[in-house]
RNA sequence: GGCGCGGUGGCAGAGUGGUAAUGCAGCGGAUUGCAAAUCCGUCAACGCCGGUUCGAUUCCGACCCGCGCCUCCA
């Protein structure tokens, strides 16, 4: 079966064909640690820790980089607003970054390269650059890209270059040649932080840390790039002019473009503040129910983020807990047996066309209306059906919580204690087999208040949180 | 203005040149002391106008609407 992937630069999907058989190079652009992350940055995590689970399970050999970038304008006049000392923060939101993917679930990348700890690489590829005069120093002391010199550029985005030219917009006290032009390393003003470079003081601009650091990690060749919806241009653009300049060879197979999240239908970006942080959404709703909302749409498609999205996302979920709780305790099956699964194949047929996870969770769905009606009598192939959906499950990552706890969890952590709730349950158990109905509905009406739902059955009475 | 993406049932969200998945919600039934969960059944959609075609939601063109990029942003 044939792996299928969006190429942005070919607008197109197309059969994906690796450099070395049975190899994916790939590097995704992370965060610039000066912030916590929001639900967009989320989005382009968890899409890629989905996509690379895939893979794998698909016996590719995925080397992932994503990388951290720790030296950047917005990062230094954070750390002058907040008085402290610029690393410091980079420590603490690359700690904050750690733990908001362990929340989702997201496994860490094969390399998490900084740019700060490739200052050699970087000032390498500019020095590349300026022999090869696709980069020049200005009067500032700046040194600047000439995309005049770069045939291919605007490729990926679609840009034409003059209509560039002609709608670019001029600086005052503007040092560069052309206004297309971008910095690649910038001259270090006074009392900032800086590195030596053959051309002075300084440190580096945004664009030539990936192109440096993914050379580094995964050679100047490779097979994709991911990232976010808004960096095809210019970040993406760049990357390409600076690598296959600097490299003279092809720099990129296929590019991934992760989709928007949407604020009611706007964009949702640091620049318009709009953004909800992933420690946000977390104090109100388990961490899987982002995982699972970002999964229930295709990567590439906008999604918007909503408080009835998430508890939409909720309610699938619980579908999936109902019917794991009923047979608690099974393994996964290994992929290799999964070969003679009705499910398996379809699901693997869906993930292998550009990664389509909403099909994938509907065959899930239809995996679990049949466990759902089988008999008692059919605990073998229930067990067989389970495992199955394990299986798929983890290559999405989700449905890793324990049933009854995620269950219980609900949307909220306040209201009554678990104790409180069984004290309840149990007074209730009492008043039926008295009878007393009216007083077993009076419990049950005043747990439904608190959110709290009652389910029996042969084995007894179990609760939920809505 | 340039380039690009999208408009599918009440909502979310796939997909296809010929009976349009799946989930949530609704309705009827089974089950239950009553519920919940679950099962069975059921209602309901392809922005608008042309063209190509035996046949278009799907292909082509125009239009309307929404969005993204064109500046730092995942």
């Amino acid at each position: 079966m044939t792996l299928k992937i969006y190429n942005t630069l070919a607008r197109d999907k197309v059969d994906f064909k690796p450099i070395e058989p049975k190899k994916i190079r790939l590097y995704v652009c992370g965060m610039t640690v000066y912030d916590y992350c929001h639900i967009g940055h989320a989005r382009v995590l968890v899409s890629f820790d989905v996509i690379t689970r895939f893979l794998r399970s698909q016996q590719w050999d995925v080397e992932y980089v994503r990388n951290i970038t720790d030296i950047d304008d917005k990062i230094l006049n954070r750390a002058d607003e907040n008085g402290e000392v610029y690393t410091d923060l980079t420590e603490r939101f690359i700690h904050a970054m750690h733990e908001d993917e362990a929340q989702l679930n997201v496994l860490p990348p094969d390399q998490e390269p900084r740019a700060t700890a490739h200052m050699d690489g970087i000032i390498d590829m500019v020095s590349q650059l300026i022999d090869k005069d696709f980069a020049y120093q200005a009067n500032n002391g700046d040194i600047y890209y000439r995309v005049n010199k770069f045939e291919n550029y605007g490729q990926l985005s679609g840009k034409n270059p003059d209509e560039l030219l002609s709608g670019a917009r001029i600086e005052i006290g503007e040092a560069k040649e052309d206004p297309r032009d971008f910095a690649l390393w910038k001259a270090a003003k006074p009392n900032e932080v800086y590195w030596d470079s053959p051309w002075g003081a300084g440190r580096p601009g945004w664009h030539i840390e990936c192109s440096a650091m993914s050379k580094s990690c995964l050679g100047a060749t490779f097979d994709i790039h991911g990232g976010g919806p808004d960096l095809p241009f210019p970040h993406h653009e760049n990357e390409i002019a600076q690598s296959e300049a600097a490299n003279g060879c092809k720099f990129v197979n296929y590019w991934m473009h992760a989709g928007a999240v949407r604020v009611d239908g706007e964009k949702m970006s640091k620049s318009l503040d709009n953004f909800f942080t992933i420690r946000d959404v977390l104090k109100k709703y388990h961490p899987e129910v982002i995982r699972f909302l970002i999964v229930s749409s295709h990567y590439r498609s906008a999604i918007n983020y909503s408080e009835d999205n998430l508890i939409e996302a909720k309610s699938g979920l619980d579908r999936f807990y109902q019917t794991l709780k009923k047979c608690m305790h099974i393994e996964p099956t290994a992929l290799v047996s999964l070969s003679a699964s009705t499910y398996y194949p379809r699901f693997v047929e869906a993930m292998n066309d550009d990664f389509n996870t909403r099909i994938a969770l509907a065959v899930m769905y239809d995996l679990v209306k049949e466990v759902n009606s089988l008999g008692e009598g059919d605990e073998n192939l229930t067990s067989t059906l389970i495992a199955e959906l394990k299986a798929m499950a983890n290559i999405l990552g989700v449905l890793q919580a324990d049933p009854v706890e995620f269950l219980q969890a609900g949307s909220t952590n306040d209201g009554l204690s678990a104790d409180e709730i069984e004290a309840y349950i149990a007074e209730r158990q009492q008043a039926k087999l008295d009878k007393n109905y009216a007083r077993a509905d009076e419990i049950r009406k005043l747990l439904i208040e608190q959110k709290i739902v009652l389910e029996d059955s042969r084995e007894g009475t179990t609760w939920r949180k809505e």
